[in-house]
RNA sequence: GUGGUUGUAGCUCAGUUGGUUAGAGCGUCGGAUUGUGGUUCCGAAGGUCGCCGGUUCGAGACCGGUCUUCCACCCCA
């Protein structure tokens, strides 16, 4: 019985142009990486829950892949568990490992596992797969790559810098200019509960002034008021609503708002001198924009936050990240201070599709194809299809000896810029017939003039 | 998890108030054209109308469920 193929939802095949486009992503970030002393490890694709579960908040937990157990789960389930259908504590039964959620607490365990082998302060990157069990929309799936770079080891505000950097050099680098790097403090988050007494709402502070620019300063006000955050406390959140002019007068204004509160002190210290290096250093396309109302991320943010969106596309964030200074510490290795930054890289295609930016050489195709006109001939190129593979060249020979009408379309449809013809006369005379594509033109060469004019760009 | 939306050929889509044998363009394959691709002309193949059930003499169309797509919310790369 034939079954209808498909695959699950929020998930993609790839064709080979856009692995090429991908991969190509990928290799710049990778390069960027490198040049900034960062090395790659990589983590399985499924832990134990126990290492993923409540590190994401409520919701993270709900959106965590789970894999049921093996052999007779059910089995071990006393009855009474089982009559009470709670989903959340029945699942801890029958479900002991989980798909990767993202690749930093993985990364945590880690550090904490190998912490005898790693020499601090620790530079990793790791790109790997991560899926998540959210309802897709644009630019979100649920299976999906991150890109991630990360120090632990080091409390020192100089990784900041250079991350702003390290973003900045990746999507100049992809041609995609103008990318706005929103930056923020946890430290400030918290020193504005602090100071407007609202101290036990941070979260549900954060996350209603998080959605100002959507909902709007009326909305933000409600949702804070639903949250249970006293009226006079939101009435003192009001300068944040007014909140512009340059890097230097925001920082200057929070540091007197937030005079009484020594963590907001101490974030507005912080964020002075990441801006203030950033400004002497210059960064090449990127704009270093300080928003105090950025407050999404993990729960485990301590210090510095970071979001970058793309300009003129309407995408979430396409890469951040941020400093946390007790990751390790859920696994019993307390007192190393971790900071890293994000790519996602399935969004960043999307929007490097979107504005044109792939170039056209990313797509991997030969760049000569060999008409197969018969045995004879085809021995005959295989040999000059050594020759032109050990020079690096990619070339292919046709596998039929079918109509040259049909070999043509096949090296005219990939793209392949030069078709090769070797018949009766060209093996008689030792050459080759080399037909540009493009202009039609086509001429008898030597093999060694064959090698030469390939090789060119 | 909540609300909405979509599904007809490989792709993009028509398909009238429910009425005979479901169409087009593009693509694919073959031919015009046996050592020359893109253009043109001719021809052909290709459909459980997402799936299951219901209403009806009759369903691609109406109703219910389900899966899928896309969008918004929640949350997030």
């Amino acid at each position: 019985m034939a079954q209808k193929p498909g695959i699950p939802k929020g998930t993609r095949d790839f064709s080979p142009e856009e692995v090429a486009k991908r991969n190509y992503i990928i290799s710049v970030i990778r390069n960027q990486f490198e040049l900034f002393g960062f090395r790659p490890i990589e983590t399985p694709s499924f832990e134990n829950s126990s290492t993923l579960m409540g590190k994401y908040g409520e919701e993270g937990d709900r959106l965590i892949f789970k894999i049921l157990n093996s052999g007779d789960f059910l089995k071990k389930v006393d009855d009474k568990l089982y009559a009470e259908k709670d989903s959340v504590k029945l699942t801890g039964k029958i479900s002991e490992k989980a798909l990767r959620y993202d690749l930093t607490v993985p990364f945590a365990r880690y550090v904490v596992q190998h912490q005898n082998e790693i020499d601090f302060p620790f530079k990793r990157y790791q790109i790997q797969p991560v899926w998540r069990a959210d309802r897709p929309q644009k630019g979100r799936f649920r299976e999906f790559y991150q890109c991630d770079a990360d120090v632990v080891g080091s409390g020192s505000l100089w990784q900041e810098v250079e991350f702003v950097q390290l973003y900045d050099t990746v999507f100049t680098a992809l041609g995609l200019r103008g990318v706005t790097i929103k930056m923020n403090n946890r430290k400030i988050l918290s020193g504005i509960a602090e100071v407007i007494g609202a101290k036990d709402k941070l979260i549900d502070f954060t996350v209603a002034l998080d959605k100002l620019d959507k909902i709007g300063e009326e909305g933000v006000k409600k949702e804070m008021q639903e949250k249970g955050i006293a009226p006079e406390a939101i009435a003192k959140v009001q300068p944040l609503f007014e909140f512009n002019g340059d890097t230097t007068e925001k920082l200057d204004r929070l540091a007197t708002l937030l005079q009484t509160s020594e963590e907001g002190t101490k974030g507005v210290e912080e964020l002075r001198f990441i801006c203030g290096s950033i400004t002497g250093t210059g960064l090449q396309s990127a704009i270093l924009d300080l928003d105090v109302t950025l407050a999404r991320g993990l729960n485990y943010y301590t210090g510095a936050i970071f979001e970058v969106s793309a300009p003129g596309v309407a995408m979430g964030s396409i890469g951040g990240g941020g400093r946390y200074d007790d990751l390790t510490g859920i696994f019993g290795l307390q007192g190393i201070s971790g900071v890293g930054i994000s790519f996602g890289l399935d969004r960043i295609y999307l929007v490097l599709e979107e504005l044109g930016l792939f170039p056209e050489t990313v797509t991997a195709t030969s760049r000569v194809l060999f008409i197969n006109f018969g045995e004879e001939e085809a021995f005959y190129s295989i040999k000059a299809l050594q020759m032109l593979r050990k020079q690096g060249i990619k070339a292919e020979l046709y596998p039929d000896n079918a109509k040259m009408k049909k070999q043509m379309q096949y090296a005219d449809k990939r793209g392949i810029p030069f078709t090769v013809l070797v018949g009766e006369e060209e093996m008689q005379k030792e050459h080759y017939t080399l037909k540009n594509m493009q202009t039609g033109e086509q001429l008898a060469v030597s093999l060694d003039a064959l090698i030469e004019r390939l090789s060119g760009a």
